[in-house]
RNA sequence: GGGCGCUUAGCUCAGAUGGCGAGAGCGCUGCCCUUACAAGGCAGAGGUCGCAGGUUCGAGCCCUGCAGCGCCCACCA
C-alpha cells in the first residue's frame, strides 16, 4: 500500500478555497480572442446575466451560474475558446432606493443632496458594498473571466449606450411623446409595462348616473376606480347600441364638478359588458386615451407625481387617491347618483420594485419605436438563428413580441445613462453624441434633459458591450455572437427581448445562437421561495455546510431544461455524500495502484468486470454527451451519478479488491480518471482536487512549484470509445451480478449472517455454466461462498434453491431454515410466476400480435414465456421437496 | 380572458422515436462497524402511472374530452 496524500476525510470548505485561488492563479479562467481563428478552436462564449449592483447571491442566481459555469467547463475539456463574460448591472430605481434608504437613516433625502452629489454618494456605495456578489459566484466555482468584468455603467458601457441612443433616434427609432405610461407614485417614476407585476386584488365596481343636461336619467357608467371620474372628458357608447343612440352627440353633466361632457360612440365599447356605456378618462387610462385621441377630447390629469389630487380634482384637491374614492362614493351617493357598489376581484397592477399600485397616467416620455425592431427579432426566432431550449418557450416569446406597445425608456431617476438630449430656450431638443461645451450651452441656453434610461437598456447592450463595442475588438471578432445566453425563464421578455432586438439592430446579426432557459429553484414541496412564506435558503449557507460541489449538484440534479427546480437541504447532503463517495473511492483507489498511472492506458487483456466497466462508461459517456446537448444537465448528473456509484463503486471495486494484478490496477485508474472528467462541470473542485491525487500531483496546491504543467479544468473530454462496447461482457457479467444477489436475497431471506459462508451446487447446463465461469471469483467474494461446483444432479442432502437465469443454485442447508417461511415465499413466487406466465401466454395466444408484432418482440415474448414455465416448474418442485 | 406546463411509490422527480416484468434520490423495514466510505454495505416493503373514452397486436408514452394544481401574459370599464 503506497502513501497516498488525500487526507481520510472529505473536506470541502478548505479544499474549494484551495482550488479556487490555483485556478485563478494559473489564469485557467482567462481567454485570448482568436479573431482570424488562427488556433482552430472554435469560439464558446456565455455573458454572464449581470446581477444587481445591489444583490447578494440567492438560490437563483447560484442555479445559473452553476449552469453556466458547467457549459462553460465542458466547452473548455471539448477543446473550445471558451469565455464567461462576467460583470454587474447598475440596476437603476433598485440601487436608487437602496442608497436612498441609507440617507434616510441619516435624515436626508437626496434631493438634500442635489444631484450630482447624490450619484457621487451611489458611485461611493457601489464601490464600498457593490459586487459582494461576484465574490460569492467564485465561492461557487464560476470560472469566469474575471479580466473582462464589465458595469452596465462604466465608461466603455456608456459610450455604448450614448451610441445606441443618438443612432435609434437618427433612425426614427426613438422619440419623445406624451402617452399612457405606468407611473410609480412611491419610486416617483415612469415605468415600462413590464416592470409592472398584475395581481388579482379585492376590489370593486361601482356604477355612477351621470345625469343629461338637460336633467333627465342620462347614463349610468361602471368603475373600478371611482376617483378617476373627476378627470372624465366623455362618455363613450358603441355607435350601434339603440339604447342610447339618441344620446349620441349630446353631452351629460359629471357630478360633483358639474362639468358638461360629451357622449361619443366608438366602437371600442362593448355594448355587452356593464351597462354598454363608458366613462372616458383620457388621462388616467390608456383605452380612454385612445377613445380620447379618435375624438379629440381633452385630457384632464387629475393626479400629483404621488398620486394624491391635483387642482383639477376642485374640491378633492390634497387627497390620496384612495381616500378620495370613498369621499366620492359618499358623495355621490347623497346625491342619488351611486347605483351600486359591487365587491370584485380585478386586475391591478404593482411596481415590481416596491408593490406600491401604480398609476396608468398620461405622461410625456422617451419611447423606442418597438415594432420595426421587434419584428426582426421574430423573425430571427422564426427561421431559427436564434433557437430557445425548451423549444415551447420560444412561442410565449413570440406572441408576446407580437403583441408590444412601444417601450418607455425614460425613468425620473437619477442613478442612470442621462438621456442625451439638451433642449435650447425656446425648448427645442437636440439629441446630441458628445455633450455640448460650456460656451454651447451658454450660448444658446442648452439644458439637458433630466431623465434617465430605463436599466434594461443598457443591459439589453451586454452581449456585445461586453466584448468591447463600440469600438471593433478582437474579442468582439471572435465571441459575437454568443453562443448561449443562459436564463430563467421569467426574464425571456425583460431581457432576451431587448438584446435581440438591440443585437440585430447594432451588430445586424442575433446576439446569441441559443436561449437556454432554467426554471426556478422553489422548495421541497415546489413552492415559490419568498421571504414572506419563510422558505427562502440562503446558497451561501449551503456552501458553507456542504461545499459548493454538493450545491451545484444538487442543483443540477433536478435541472431539466425549463423545468422548476425543487430544493431541500436533504438534496445537498445527499449530494455532498456523493462527492464522498467519490473521495473515498478515489482513495481506494490510490491506495491501491502503486506505481501505475493513469497515463498507462488500458492492459492488452482483460477480465470480464474489466471489459464490463468499460462497456458501462462508454455507455455512461455516450449518455453524458447526449444529454450535454440536449442541455440536459440533470440527466448527465443522474448518468454520471449511477454509473459512479452503483456500478463502479458497488461492482467494479468491490471486485478489484480480490485481484493484485496490474491490470486491474490499470482499469481502476483509467475508468476513475474519465469519471473525474466527465463529472468536472459539475462538481469541479473535489474533480480537481481528486484528479491531481491520482495523476501524483502534490497535495498541497497553496505550495504548487508549477512542475504540475496540468489541470484537470483544461484537460480533454472523454472521446468516444465504441470499441469499449461489449455486449457480451454485459450479459456474461449481468448473470454474475444475478447469481450474487440471488445469494444475498436467500441469506438474507432466510436470516443468514454474512459471515455464514455457503456452498453452491450450480445446476446450470452446459452453456450457463460457461457464461458464469468468468465470474466465479467474483461470485465466490461477493456472496460469501466458498465452495462452488457446476453439477447437473443438484445437491444430494436437503437444500434451498435459488433461480437464476437458465437453471438454479442449490445451498445445502444443514437443516437451520424456516421451513415454514420458505413455503410461504415459494407461494409468493410461484403466484407471481403464475400471473407472468398468464399474460404472456395471453399475448402470444393473440393472432394479431403474433403476426403483426416485430418478430424481436415476439420471440422475446416467446422466451419469457418459457421461462415462467420452466420458474413454475422449479418452485413446484422446491415445494414439494419441502414436505 | 388567452397561452404554456404539470398530474408516475409517503415526499421530490426520471421515464428518446409506444414493447414496462415501471425506475431513482430521500424517507421507511430488517440484517451488517466485511481493512475506500456507518456521510457506508446488503436485502426488502411500497405504484389501478389524475379521471373517462379512443387508436393499436400492445399505451405511463399517441388522440379526444374532463378534473385538479402551477406559471406566464392581458387596456373589458
Amino acid at each position: 500500500m503506497s502513501e497516498i496524500n488525500l487526507p481520510k476525510t472529505y473536506d470541502p470548505a478548505e479544499l474549494e478555497t484551495r482550488v479556487y485561488s490555483w485556478w485563478d492563479d494559473r489564469g485557467y479562467f482567462h481567454a485570448e480572442p482568436d479573431e482570424h481563428g488562427e488556433t482552430g478552436r472554435e469560439p464558446f462564449a456565455i455573458a454572464m446575466p449581470p446581477p444587481n449592483v445591489t444583490g447578494s447571491l440567492h438560490m437563483g442566481h447560484a442555479l445559473t451560474s452553476t449552469i453556466e459555469d458547467a457549459l462553460v467547463r465542458h466547452a473548455r475539456m471539448i477543446g473550445k475558446n471558451a469565455v464567461w463574460l462576467p460583470g454587474m448591472d447598475h440596476a437603476g430605481i433598485a440601487t436608487q432606493n437602496v442608497v436612498e434608504k441609507e440617507l434616510a437613516k441619516e435624515g436626508c433625502s437626496r434631493h438634500d443632496l442635489g444631484r450630482e452629489a447624490f450619484i457621487a454618494r451611489v458611485w461611493e456605495w457601489k464601490e464600498e458594498y457593490g459586487g459582494k456578489i461576484l465574490l460569492q459566484q467564485r465561492r461557487l466555482g464560476a470560472s469566469a473571466d474575471w479580466q473582462r468584468e464589465a458595469f452596465t455603467f462604466d465608461e466603455q458601457r456608456s459610450r455604448a449606450v450614448r451610441k445606441v441612443f443618438c443612432d435609434l433616434y437618427d433612425d426614427g427609432l426613438i422619440y419623445k411623446g406624451e402617452r399612457i405610461i405606468n407611473w410609480c407614485p412611491r419610486c416617483l417614476t415612469a415605468l415600462s409595462e413590464i416592470e409592472v407585476e398584475h395581481t388579482e386584488d379585492p376590489g370593486e365596481l361601482a356604477e355612477l348616473r351621470y345625469p343629461a343636461a338637460d336633467g333627465s336619467d342620462g347614463v349610468i357608467v361602471a368603475t373600478t376606480r371611482v376617483e378617476t371620474m373627476l378627470g372624465d372628458t366623455a362618455v363613450a357608447v358603441h355607435p350601434a347600441d339603440d339604447r342610447y343612440r339618441q344620446l349620441i352627440g349630446g353631452s351629460v353633466v359629471l357630478p360633483l364638478l358639474d362639468r358638461e361632457i360629451p357622449v361619443v360612440a366608438d366602437a371600442h365599447v362593448d355594448p355587452e359588458f356593464g351597462t354598454g356605456a363608458v366613462k372616458v378618462t383620457p388621462a388616467h387610462d390608456p383605452n380612454d386615451f385612445e377613445i380620447g385621441q379618435r375624438h379629440e377630447l381633452d385630457s384632464i390629469d387629475i393626479m400629483t407625481d404621488e398620486a394624491t389630487l391635483n387642482t383639477a380634482a376642485g374640491p378633492y384637491e390634497g387627497l390620496d387617491r384612495y381616500t378620495a374614492r370613498e369621499r366620492i362614493k359618499q358623495d355621490l351617493d347623497a346625491l342619488g347618483l351611486l347605483v351600486s357598489v359591487t365587491e370584485r376581484e380585478h386586475p391591478v397592477g404593482h411596481c415590481s420594485r416596491c408593490d406600491t399600485v401604480v398609476e396608468p397616467r398620461l405622461s410625456e416620455q422617451w419611447f423606442v419605436r418597438i415594432r420595426p425592431l421587434a419584428d426582426r427579432a421574430a423573425e430571427a426566432v422564426r427561421d431559427g438563428r436564434t433557437r430557445f431550449v425548451p423549444e415551447r418557450n420560444a412561442k410565449g416569446f413570440l406572441d408576446w413580441l407580437d403583441n408590444l406597445y412601444d417601450w418607455c425608456i425614460s425613468r425620473q431617476l437619477w442613478w442612470g445613462h442621462r438621456i442625451p438630449a439638451w433642449y435650447d430656450a425656446d425648448g427645442k431638443v437636440a439629441v446630441l453624441r458628445e455633450d455640448p461645451s460650456g460656451e454651447e450651452v451658454a450660448a444658446r441656453g442648452l439644458t439637458q434633459d433630466e431623465d434617465v434610461l430605463d436599466t434594461w437598456f443598457s443591459s439589453a447592450l451586454w452581449p456585445f458591450t461586453t466584448l468591447g463595442w463600440p469600438d471593433h475588438t478582437p474579442d468582439l471578432e471572435t465571441w459575437y455572437p454568443n453562443s448561449v445566453l443562459e436564463t430563467g425563464y421569467d426574464i425571456n421578455t425583460f431581457w432576451v427581448s431587448r438584446m435581440l432586438m438591440m443585437g440585430l439592430y447594432c451588430m445586424d446579426d442575433v446576439p446569441f445562437r441559443v436561449v437556454f432557459n432554467h426554471g426556478m429553484v422553489r422548495d421541497r414541496h415546489g413552492k415559490k421561495m419568498s421571504k414572506s412564506f419563510g422558505n427562502v435558503i440562503d446558497p451561501v449557507e449551503f456552501i458553507e455546510e456542504y461545499g459548493a460541489d454538493a450545491l451545484r449538484f444538487a442543483l443540477v440534479r433536478s435541472a431539466s431544461p425549463g423545468q422548476d427546480v425543487p430544493l431541500a437541504e436533504e438534496w445537498v447532503e445527499g449530494a455532498r455524500r456523493f462527492c464522498n463517495k467519490l473521495w473515498n473511492a478515489a482513495r481506494f483507489v490510490l491506495t491501491d495502484l502503486g506505481d501505475v498511472s493513469p497515463d498507462e492506458g488500458l492492459p492488452e487483456t482483460m477480465e470480464l468486470e474489466d471489459r464490463w466497466i468499460l462497456s458501462r462508461l462508454e455507455s455512461a459517456r455516450a449518455s453524458v454527451d447526449a444529454a450535454l446537448a440536449d442541455y440536459d444537465l440533470a440527466a448527465v448528473s443522474r448518468a454520471l451519478y449511477h454509473f459512479v456509484w452503483d456500478e463502479y463503486c458497488d461492482w467494479y471495486l468491490e471486485l478489484a479488491k480480490l485481484r493484485d494484478d496490474r491490470g486491474a490496477r490499470r482499469v481502476l485508474a483509467v475508468v476513475l480518471d474519465e469519471a473525474l472528467r466527465m463529472l468536472h462541470p459539475i462538481t469541479p473542485f473535489v474533480t480537481e482536487e481528486l484528479w491531481q491525487a491520482l495523476h501524483g500531483r502534490p497535495g498541497d496546491k497553496a505550495s504548487d512549484d508549477g512542475q504540475s504543467a496540468r489541470a484537470l479544468i483544461v484537460e480533454p473530454w472523454p472521446a468516444p470509445a465504441p470499441g469499449r462496447r461489449d455486449a457480451d461482457a454485459e450479459a456474461q457479467f449481468e448473470a454474475v451480478r444475478e447469481a450474487v444477489t440471488e445469494l444475498r436475497r436467500f441469506r438474507a431471506d432466510h436470516g443468514l449472517s454474512p459471515a455464514r459462508r455457503l456452498s453452491v451446487v450450480a445446476v446450470l447446463g452446459a452453456e450457463r455454466a460457461a457464461v458464469l465461469e468468468g465470474g466465479l471469483d467474483g461470485i465466490r467474494r461477493l456472496a460469501g461462498v466458498d465452495s462452488w461446483r457446476f453439477d447437473d444432479a443438484g445437491s444430494s442432502g436437503p437444500a434451498g434453491k435459488v433461480a437464476v437465469t437458465g437453471g438454479e443454485l442449490h445451498v445445502p442447508l444443514e437443516g437451520l431454515i424456516d421451513l415454514d417461511g420458505e413455503r410461504e415465499r415459494i407461494s409468493r413466487e410461484l403466484e407471481k410466476a403464475e400471473a407472468e406466465l398468464r399474460r404472456a401466454r395471453t399475448k402470444l395466444a393473440n393472432d394479431s400480435f403474433v403476426s403483426k408484432a416485430p418478430e424481436p418482440v415476439v420471440r422475446a415474448e416467446r422466451e419469457k414465456a418459457d421461462e415462467w414455465a420452466r420458474t413454475i416448474e422449479r418452485l413446484t418442485a422446491q415445494r414439494v421437496a419441502l414436505d
